[in-house]
DNA sequence: ATCACATTGTGAAACCTATCACAGCTTAAC
DNA sequence: GTTAAGCTGTGATAGGTTTCACAATGTGAT
């Protein structure tokens, strides 16, 4: 029943698709397994906060399976969006910036992921630096490269302060980072091949301060 | 100069040019004031990694001025913004669960707000409530209510675990709030008047790491 | 077997967002 | 005063995303 079709080979998928699919995986993974075997795309929708329609269409990338009256094979379903998102083995992480936030960062994220695993830690104070914390060792920011390169590190957690985010940003490519998950409030100027997702703490406050003001949820986004 | 026009009242202005406001503002407001005292709709742009025409197109809606061959007058600009994004005086944020995550954002962005301040935050765990954080006194999540309709609190930042995030919502929104930002890895469900906004941090590095694998940064979007 | 039903998969339509491109200005230079 | 230059403001356009709506389909009841 798997049809495996072209499998719409990742390219040109847009951002909130991807987001979109994150999403129902991790619903999909973190629901109480096997209390149902099937799964409606009006159910899942409503487990993420988007229409069934939405989530059909979005499936069709996926390649997917799915039977009238029955739904999709959650198994199956998780399987094939898995295979869509991820690439086979794990993809290392690391974490720049060890102040408030990157250690609170690194205790939410550390220790978690199967396919996506934050390894290592960097930090230009000399005090921070050689430590474990959370299971990871903190080396200097002047070890970067090698260490990115033994590790196979190519995505980085950028939480250093504004005033050196955009020359630490520059050492992480430098170092071969092809992603960025950036909680500088600056605009990085990194060349294009570099994806780069910002995270503006106080920007996001602003926004839904502004929506709270004029009531009405208009959409929903996981960022 | 400054044609008042029908400023677009703030009804149907999308999240994505609500972002991009608060990102000129940012950009305009954090620069050395006055070493120019005009801008082009270019170099706004490429300060926010925006194109002129999208900056202009967005300057419409603020009830704009800006003349040929000179530009903006920063200073003019940045007030039409202000004006639209904020209502006059100040708009008080809660935070709700004063984990790591909580005091690190809570960290972040203490006393630093004009227009936005965090002025109280909320914990279950007795050991919390009481003392004093970042300036910030923390009251038991029994008090939201009391606390929230005293100080004219209408938008909170959700920090608790995933496991009590839909319950705390609920107190939340029962207490009067119309906005949240949500921390939690959890779907909300919520009044539609309740504005929501999710940020999950596994979700959003699991996207730069997708994007990262297949190069090609395709946008700028700050969340 | 056959039927009635609820759902899938998807072309088409609607909607939303960003870009183009240019008329109209405003300024500076001569 | 006239001209050249380069930007703003915006209608038109292109592009992207979501929703609609319905034929096709598998399932369970009769």
């Amino acid at each position: 029943m798997v049809r495996k079709k072209s499998s719409a080979s990742q390219h040109d998928v847009s951002e909130r698709t991807i987001s979109r699919l994150l999403l129902y995986r991790k619903r999909l993974s973190g629901a109480p397994e096997d209390v149902k075997r099937f799964i409606y795309s009006y159910e899942l929708g409503a487990m993420c906060g988007v229409t069934s329609a939405q989530v059909r269409r979005d499936l069709m990338l996926v390649g997917c399976s799915g039977s009238p009256n029955r739904g999709y094979d959650r198994r199956e379903l998780l399987g094939s969006i898995e295979d869509f998102l991820y690439r086979p083995g794990v993809q290392n992480a690391a974490l720049v910036g060890l102040g408030n936030l990157g250690r609170a960062i690194l205790s939410f994220l550390a220790g978690r992921h199967s396919r996506l695993a934050i390894v290592a830690t960097f930090d230009i104070d000399p005090a921070k630096t050689n430590c474990v914390t959370f299971g990871c060792r903190c080396y200097p920011v002047a070890d970067l490269r090698t260490v990115a390169a033994a590790a196979g590190i190519e995505v980085a957690i950028l939480t250093v302060p504004a005033a050196s985010a955009q020359e630490t940003a520059g050492l992480l490519v430098a170092a071969g980072m092809r992603g960025i998950l950036n909680f500088a409030p600056v605009t990085l100027h990194l060349p294009d091949h570099v994806f780069v997702e910002d995270i503006d703490l106080a920007m996001s406050l602003e926004k839904v301060a502004f929506f709270a003001r004029r009531g009405q949820q208009m959409e929903r986004k996981h960022a």
